[in-house]
DNA sequence: CGGGGCCTTGATAACTTTCAAGTGGAGTGG
DNA sequence: CCACTCCACTTGAAAGTTATCAAGGCCCCG
């Protein structure tokens, strides 16, 4: 059967990027390629650079002692990932889509004298993830699967959603299984809240990682709870 | 009817305490003292300070927009709290417990240059936050309430737990629903898991908020869900 | 054309929330 | 000193939600 909704976006979501902040180091930033599947880094490596994405996802995780895993968070255009603790990575880092990386050196993390643009960089950055993480505890906070969805969803809308005539397109980048360990739920789950927005005229689907919100304020009624 | 058991610690919550590493910067820490129930901050207030609790439990929160409210942390003594992003505060702060903290002036967190210890420890702090947060998200990630709150009791007993003979002692600062909102439960579902694990002789309670942990490696393998 | 992975859907079991009632301790006022 | 109130905690029963287990569909790719 055919999906409700046709249309060609004109650009693939691999083309969003930032614009990098040029600066004049001793330690210039230096780019890199990784495509889907890959590692940047893993889970207690010693940190070496810290990764800003220019262009593409990673999915930050960390593994449990019985096995599952728990998805901390998804790096986007922008993000810096790699902030360690001790010298040491704190998750897994992997790439979800192919990306761009800009690789910044953090050995002198705990050296303000030796780079103040670095530092101050580094630290803005790790404040900005300090307030991310904290908006993720609001999601997960939610009580139903479809509000925590839903606030996901607008997450994603937010942040790499795409102007689509009246709507907006949101690729999704990641499966979802890696969605429901974001969420702390099932990928069953996951699937059941999206058909419910399906179910709603709130979203669309073209294919399942091809999403048309279709209401913009229903969503974020839903994600708030109201 | 009497509790199981019955002791005397010897030393009261308020007599755990910190060393504060002694500065000498521009713009020395201030020791400032709370009493429970009073704020350190709000969310969105513009950012002056950052504070160290020395002694004493902090709670952080998040307001919802349905009325809700999300605990997203609790400060014991050494950990910093109030790190701002955009200049201000993410979220509301006030005691659960009489406090002494200590004042550092974040006027400067994107200036490395003016005073480099004072950054040094700002990013120290923060990138223990981000650590911290992640250990969070482990918690909530746990599939049963007795998993949740076997982690979140862990979590008590490595910040705040007392020897207490062979036993460790926990005064726990926080009722029932602010470990609810820390968990994603309501108290009921806590006050219920709790029960359990008296029930399993894993802790015992000589009052509500006074808990003996009996089996600390019973106590673990539950938090890991093993 | 066949296989595998991912997604969806259905039915049942397990768990949590909700609503309600009861308990106990701390503080207050008679 | 005792009765009373308040509040947090505990406990019970029913309703609601999610996890689990199972099956089927779709698409990509060899």
């Amino acid at each position: 059967m055919h999906s409700a909704l046709h249309f060609d976006a004109g650009r693939t979501q691999s083309e969003i990027r930032v614009r990098i902040p040029r600066r004049r180091t001793l330690s210039d930033p230096v780019t890199r390629r990784i495509q889907a599947g890959q590692h940047l880094f893993h889970e207690r490596d010693s940190a070496h650079f810290v990764y800003q994405i220019a262009s593409g996802v990673v999915r930050l995780t960390r593994l449990q002692k019985d096995g599952r895993r728990q998805v901390i968070a998804f790096g986007f255009p922008g993000d810096v990932v790699g902030l360690p603790a001790d010298g040491r990575h704190t998750t897994e880092c992997d790439a979800i889509s192919p990306c761009e990386v800009v690789a910044h050196r953090c050995a002198n993390l705990m050296q303000p004298e030796r780079d103040p643009d670095l530092h101050r960089f580094l630290m803005q950055s790790a404040l900005d993830d300090i307030r991310f993480l904290q908006d993720h505890f609001l999601m997960l906070g939610r009580r139903l699967a479809l509000e925590k969805t839903a606030a996901f969803l607008e997450l994603l809308l937010d942040r790499i959603g795409e102007p689509l005539g009246a709507y907006t397109l949101v690729r999704l980048p990641m499966n979802r299984s890696d969605i429901a360990d974001y969420l702390g739920l099932t990928p069953e789950t996951v699937s059941r809240a999206i058909t419910e927005l399906r179910t709603r005229k709130v979203v669309a689907l073209d294919d399942a990682n091809t999403m048309i919100v279709l209401d913009d304020d229903a969503l974020r009624e839903l994600a708030d709870g109201t």
